[in-house]
DNA sequence: ATGCATTTTAACGATTTGGTAACAGTATTT
DNA sequence: AAATACTGTTACCAAATCGTTAAAATGCAT
């Protein structure tokens, strides 16, 4: 997800705190809206299925714990990342956040700095929920992927894979029939960061179509190559 | 299908987990029944015809195993998904599940967002969940166009188009009898820096004629060409 | 460090694709 | 009917893309 199309909604009783705080996350590139109670605060979160929410837990009309545990019931903000602002030495275990669905603290004073940094690491949790999950075992087929203990199992014979051949196959048939771009496939096996050359998912591949099976994997020339039961 | 039509069954001896993971799943708009242990389980099965039973391994009466095989063995309930509940660490090399015709485990401890998006997952398999790619795939006429698979189908034959190709059909069928200009193509298709011929979109619209059927694309002179049924 | 397995690169060949040119065909205008 | 403008068709070439191999680089454990 581009950073741009990121929505944070922003929650505080008071301007100065919207102001700043807005003013650094949209310098960082994201969408930012704001609302400056609770009942506010879960009507826009409904409206603009915000990403992420950050919520003073004290507000008039409704707290921040309770707009949380609101915004918590609605279906379609399931995966919304919610923060609570906190006056720093508050008593955190005895906090009803967390009870109410909340994923982190950020404490006042707030310095931009850490709260950016704060809101990259949530936010980099969010993409990793998106991303399909990882820990389990999944029957594709012929095949039984097992991720707990890196394996796989085909037709009852065990076959180990070596880690990047492994995440490979897991990619492509963790939604057979799908076509992952060579893009997307250096993203979720590689990691954006490095750079690899241009035949290295090739051969990869080559590597699979060896043990897994050659009609498992279907090239789509000028687009990447997807897996097929 | 509808997400509120799909129904999921729902089996554990432990009451705090029906209705913890109940509670999430019916959240997300999906029909949920429960079971207590596996004969409960196989009756309601034979019932409801769930699209999905997630099933405890261990039960008083009738263990998940079990109750597994007894499910895969009613024909009604061939394209049913069947998933284990079952306790991290355990052994899984000695797991009789997918044996018995599971198509997955899902380890406790239960986390939320996980069970969610791995029941998407699951659900996704059944052909005609249409969820959240519903925009691409689209249907016109005699023709099926996936752009998730890159493939096109036509009455029941699978068609494989080249990248521009299948762009084309694409853009022109994405609006059947509209017709569009040979420039809103190119720039649709080709992109407008790129500078290319003046007969190359005739030479690609050929090799459509041959591939999906002549009467399918109708040449309007002086201005471009439109899709119809 | 040494050896082994894995990963990446580089080089080359094979294949597919996209694009062009040339000409034939067809409609449209004059 | 002739001239004009546009499209259809074909064969061919160039570029893009992919497959394969071997060797180099890296990582990992002994």
């Amino acid at each position: 997800m581009k950073k741009k199309d990121v929505k944070i909604l922003l929650v505080d009783d008071e301007p100065d705190i919207l102001e700043i705080v807005g003013y650094n996350l949209s310098l960082e590139g994201y969408q930012i809206s704001t609302a400056s109670n609770g009942l506010e605060a879960v009507t826009k979160a409904k409206k603009e299925k915000p990403h992420l929410v950050i919520l003073d837990v004290m507000m008039p009309e409704m707290d921040g714990i309770e707009a949380c545990e609101q915004i918590r019931k609605v279906p379609d903000l399931s995966d919304t990342i919610i923060t609570f602002l906190t006056a720093r030495g508050e008593d955190y275990s005895q906090m009803a956040g967390f009870d109410a669905g909340a994923d982190d603290y950020i404490t006042k004073p707030i310095k931009p700095k850490v709260l950016v940094s704060k809101v990259k690491a949530l936010l980099r949790r969010l993409k990793d929920s998106n991303e399909e999950v990882a820990d389990d075992i999944v029957k594709v087929g012929d095949i039984v992927i097992n991720r707990v203990e890196y394996k796989i199992i085909q037709n009852g014979t065990e076959i180990i894979l070596p880690r990047k051949e492994f995440e490979l196959l897991s990619l492509l048939a963790s939604r057979p029939g799908k076509v992952f771009k060579r893009e997307e496939i250096l993203d979720k096996v590689w990691g954006n960061e490095v750079i690899v050359g241009g035949r290295t998912i090739d051969v990869h591949i080559r590597k699979l179509r060896e043990k897994i099976g050659d009609d498992h994997f279907k090239t789509i020339k000028g687009v990447g190559y997807k897996f097929v039961l």
